[in-house]
DNA sequence: TTGTCATTTCGAGCGTAACCGAAGTTTCTG
DNA sequence: CAGAAACTTCGGTTACGCTCGAAATGACAA
């Protein structure tokens, strides 16, 4: 009778605190070994290790084995955007220290999310790119024009000229669309190649979700996309 | 120390099944007593009135009283929508039964979410409408043109000229957006009035989420947006 | 006022799941 | 072939929260 199993069931392995600390840390993409995972938890490596494994079951993280190690990493975009989207519902909580509203700001700013930087940044970008007529608006995600794939190729990012649909991802603090994709990750990687993006400073791994756009970056934007990024603080 | 306390408090909240039941009866919109809603939940009254409250403190319902009955919604469209996106990351998971079946492949077709007809039907209306030329594809939601304006007074929408703005929504089980927002409201109350759309005739609550559309509609829709419905069973 | 209905509050029972330490498994290192 | 490292499995403890019935509250009707 209960039709809704499946979405408690997801919704029961975030509702718990090491749980949905895991995932968050996790949320941009990368993978990490099941005793970094326990620390950043704050938990047992056993605790961790049944925590992971119902993660696991459950269908939102996967997991490969890498010498003694296992590297776990969310299981696709959909689970990442669902945990974007609970943090944006979820109402922001107290701040506890100047250390996390500034986090939290930097966050929000720019932040790297599976496979695609998201945020302000993420959004601004996609938008210039409207403008410069380097892709427009499609019904369900983007449509690469020849002079965006001319620009792609200048910048040095490799483009398959067949594949020109690129999907969408909604932002949840931007409340709009940005470019995702595995076109995507290739952009994204080659501008932090280029030194227009820079990892955060922090020593935590969600410091290290930040993204920074160099002074060197914001004159390539300005020149390449006639774009002016607002100030990070604001 | 821990940030992402507000999303798991969220998270925690549907991760019941009892509550969850709840929420998925309400993500139409409608507002329902609590003892209604105990007994879809199969519940008593007192665990129902227990998870009711958790739910308003938790921001994911209102309540209203109404003489000695207090009817409970859910508090924005934000939670319809996380509501939605979680069924559709999640497995589809075992059908047990033919009724089941049907009533998910109904409710796939068109069903009525919040504000809105989403499902396939709702996606085939926003996209029909894009390709006359009644709204625009913006960024971030719709553009209603002057075209657009004068069939929706053609039909019997009351429409205010300087409000041409249409929010988006995105629908998961199509994976594509389609009209939101109060215009979306009145669009969907007038075409139910005109008999276009009709409610699901089961006696459970779940059925009467499901959207029908009606012979005169079909034709309706075919006259006025050149659009052919595919049929509701596949 | 009294009685009834819808709902909430309280108290107690109970089951599940998070948790850790110890032991077991697998893989790399010396 | 030991020995260490990374991780998982197992067993036992603990605590949280779901559950209901009984009683209290609040609203309406007679």
């Amino acid at each position: 009778m209960d039709i809704y199993e499946p979405v408690t069931k997801v919704a029961q392995l975030i509702g718990d605190p090491r749980r949905a600390t895991i995932l968050m840390t996790l949320v941009d993409g990368q993978a990490w070994p099941a005793g970094d995972l326990a620390q950043v938890a704050g938990i047992s490596p056993s605790t961790a290790s049944d925590h992971l494994g119902q993660l696991v079951s459950g269908g939102l993280l996967t997991v490969v084995q890498q010498g003694r190690h296992r590297y776990y990493r969310i299981a696709n975009s959909d689970v990442a955007q669902i945990m974007e989207s609970l943090a944006s519902v979820a109402p922001p909580g107290p701040i506890r220290s100047l250390r996390q509203s500034d986090l939290r700001k930097a966050l929000q700013y720019a932040r790297t999310c599976y496979d695609h930087v998201a945020g302000y940044v993420g959004v601004a970008v996609t938008e210039a790119g409207i403008r410069r007529g380097y892709w427009n608006q499609e019904e369900a995600g983007y449509w690469l024009t020849d002079a965006g794939l001319a620009w792609l190729q200048e910048i040095g990012v490799p483009c398959d000229a067949g594949q020109r649909s690129i999907p969408t991802h909604i932002d949840w603090t931007e409340r709009a669309g940005h470019l995702a994709g595995p076109l995507s990750v290739r952009l994204t990687a080659r501008l932090f190649e280029l030194g227009w993006f820079t990892r955060g400073t922090g020593t935590t791994i969600a410091s290290k979700r930040t993204v920074v756009v160099t002074e060197a970056g914001k004159d390539a934007f300005r020149q390449h996309l006639g774009l002016e990024f607002r100030n990070a603080r604001s």
